[in-house]
DNA sequence: TCATATACATAAGAATCCGATGTATCTTTG
DNA sequence: CAAAGATACATCGGATTCTTATGTATATGA
């Protein structure tokens, strides 16, 4: 089973941020791989959508880059930067907190009326 | 604190179903207090983003409408259809599955290198 | 050698939500 | 009793975010 992608949109960049804080220093292909690892297939990072989101990251100052070359081939590494440390702990946390008051949402039996 | 606003997309359509499974029927603007209250005002859903939505479910089959008068003031109610029920069932534990390995994801700390 | 994996990137289009705007009625309060 | 705020519907332009497709190139395993 694969999440629908709607799940997806919103978490995306507090994924990444959440990876990078715990790995260092991490690669694009990298992070698609270790999300579907983790995940156990249950959540795929298209490129298209990952990509896109550390250049972001990246323009907002939250991560720094550093390329490396593994035989001809081109790798680019993104850690968090001291701001970038500090939104992650946010995200997470606000990520955190929406998940309980989702939770609570759900298993709540309300005939209130 | 209000969630940021990606955090709900994936989510509204999901969070209307449930309330609907849980109230047997109700309305545009009584759902936008449920929510609010329900999470002591950390979900505010939009007009903008509720009203389209609505509509979607009943064009997807997944609501009926009846229409009330209180007074000179309409009143739309939306009830779950059958397959409505189904689905919402379906987005639930989907909802609840994802939640739950996102918390994995999130409480990890991954130094497997 | 050919398929698959690794590794980057962009771009058009779809989906979804926000914020603004519009209309109208009802209720509360100074 | 007038004005503000709450109730109640709806639509629309714009922003954001993801999908799908495409492109380029190298490395590896069968």
């Amino acid at each position: 089973m694969i999440y629908s992608s709607e799940l997806i949109k919103g978490t995306l960049k507090t994924i990444v941020l959440k990876l990078l804080a715990d790995n260092k220093k991490m690669y694009g292909y990298e992070i698609t791989q270790k999300v579907k690892e983790l995940t156990f297939d249950k959540i795929q990072i298209t490129e298209g959508a990952l990509y896109p989101t550390l250049h972001a990251l990246e323009s907002d100052g939250l991560v720094t880059t550093e390329t490396e070359y593994i035989g001809k081939r081109v790798r680019k590494y993104y850690s968090l930067s001291p701001s970038g440390k500090n939104k992650t702990k946010e995200k997470v946390s606000e990520l955190a907190d929406f998940m309980d008051t989702m939770k609570f949402l759900l298993d709540i039996k309300t005939k209130t009326v």
